[in-house]
DNA sequence: GTGAAAGCGCTAACAG
DNA sequence: CTGTTAGCGCTTTCAC
């Protein structure tokens, strides 16, 4: 049987009253002595409060929801570990919720957590375009939750929120400018759904970087992918009739898919393509030719998100809080200076 | 404010008692009419029940704990995916609790997850031979829980258990046959931490495949790794000296590893060596030569263990399962038959 | 057919 | 300095 405060209390010829006082360490002129006693017969007795209870009494569950498109996505799975590790830190839980980019799992989901008295919600929404308007109930619903929030790179969430964001154009820009600077003239860039806020920056930068040069920016050097390897595949199957020295894929799943595509060309990376990736995924590093890419601190990125919800979870009056990150470009072996 | 199962007690003339039984659809003789109005009330109240009150009156949480070392790795994020689906389907919750390895943060998970009333544990423990006895304590910790636990790949709990497994005999078996029937008789091994079963049983099923063809096995060509990128590395370093026409890495991660090596001796795949890798790592379909491995079902491992998991908690007195599932080879272009 | 009452374990006012 | 009391929202037994 699991021992509860009233055990303690009985034990210790005391109230539950005092023992929640002492074992909370709330301020009260409990004497030192009865403390100590306390605690050592909590220790003693084995004592593990009881969350259900807390919970029903306090309305608070100690435990953030996560809700990302999928798990097995190495950038949504560095973010769910940063915030675990926080989480982990502050004795609070985390519920993993994974929509496969279902807006009705999504719904779903915010009301389970709703009904678990979540203290706290970290959500990734990556809408199509086709979808919007359950999206956009499923964040009136969320936010009519009124619980704290943090959102990741602005892509829904208007209103005054909590996030954690990179500034994409200028992670557009830097990557773009390496290649220019290297020589290229010839850039094909293979973008993400051109729905997303951050991949409409990511593409913003590019062109500015293009701007800079004095360079005209060629649209038909553009294809529009979505984030998957094959659509890296498929950006080289459009592109192969047409002249480039160099291409930029906006995530490094497609730049996979672009270094596949090149060598059914016969077209090797460095030597005849440079290619720039963005995200840097851990295999980045290590593949046979690896990627140049635009590093996301994605695990900071998770780890702040916690703090922010823990900290608005305590202070309710907590101000609204944006955190930006800064984007690094990682030079590795895939881009070359042209002749 | 939440409406709750005495608000539409009242709205409907009832007792709370009533409604509770029609919401629940418990066996009791409440008229056809009644039924009909509490459960219209309830949708037009917009009613959700209180996770917290259900959970302290009958201790039970519809929540399951995922024990693993880390949720990046694609292997563990991958039977994450599969319990988490059926949770999904089920409108369970999962909480994510990742150890890094650590038998401390084990010990503090598995004590959190019995305060929460947790209705079952999946864990995956892969002991380091050093910290063994934590390990121990953590496993009678958790048994003694009473709380239904699945593991995978029997490497601990020796008691009966619920386990979903692969038999890692055949896996070696059935790779090193592979090599073996395409000609190569210097076959090195890179191979996990000797301390886990399913890598001691991988390698046995290797040697039984030498045995089947009489050849004698040396042990001089074995290099034993720790599932890592770097011990794939570190790997051929080690027998860079001698001689060999394939390697079979143990896990695809070694195996990407054993790419880079030999590359760095500008030894190319399957040209001068053949690799065969073990798990099916997604990204092995898509490396520039796409790995043969052995796939393990680890979604479908996922999804019965929450299964187990979800008919345990609701069948108390559930027999122990252990659901096997079969392995299969799966060939690609990293091998090739030896002149 | 339905309701009354008790209680899961804890906390927050208030009273001594 | 400490105890009493009430109640969070729900389930369950037993009585009507």
């Amino acid at each position: 049987m699991k021992v509860t405060i009233t055990d303690i209390a009985q034990a210790a010829g005391l109230s539950p009253a005092t023992v929640s006082l002492v074992l909370n360490n709330r301020p009260s002129r409990i004497s030192e002595s009865t403390k100590n006693k306390v605690k050592a017969l909590a220790q003693e007795m084995g004592y593990h409060p009881s969350f259900a209870a807390v919970n029903l009494r306090t309305s608070r569950s100690y435990t953030l929801g996560l809700v990302i498109p999928d798990i097995r996505n190495d950038y949504y799975a560095t973010y769910a570990k940063g915030l675990e590790d926080v989480c982990q830190e502050m004795n609070w839980s985390m519920i993993l919720c994974t929509t496969n980019q279902h807006p009705l799992r999504e719904k779903q989901y915010i009301e389970a957590l709703y009904a678990k008295n979540i203290d706290g919600v970290a959500i990734v929404t990556t809408p199509s375009s086709a979808d919007d308007s359950i999206y956009d109930s499923n964040r009136e619903l969320l936010l009519s939750m009124k619980v704290p929030i943090v959102q990741t790179d602005l892509t829904n969430y208007r209103e005054p929120i909590n996030a954690v964001v990179c500034d994409h154009e200028k992670g557009g820009y830097i990557a773009t400018l390496h290649l220019l600077s290297l020589g290229h003239r010839k850039i094909a860039f293979i973008t993400g759904p051109s729905g997303l806020e951050a991949a409409q920056s990511r593409l913003e930068g590019c062109k500015r970087a293009f701007h800079k040069y004095n360079l005209k920016w060629d649209d038909d050097l553009v294809y529009e992918g979505d984030y998957t390897y094959e659509s890296g595949l498929n950006g080289i199957d459009y592109l192969c009739d047409r002249e480039f020295t160099a291409v930029f894929a906006l995530n490094d799943l497609m730049a996979y898919g672009v270094y596949n595509g090149l060598s059914k060309y016969n077209l090797s990376v460095p030597e005849d393509v440079s290619v720039v990736g963005y995200d840097d995924h851990f295999l980045s590093a290590i593949l046979t030719v690896p990627l140049t890419t635009v590093r996301q601190p994605v695990y900071e990125m998770g780890k702040e998100a916690a703090r922010i919800l823990i900290h608005a979870a305590e202070h309710p009056d907590a101000k609204p809080v944006i955190t930006t990150f800064d984007l690094k470009l990682i030079l590795r072996k895939s881009t070359r200076k042209i002749d």
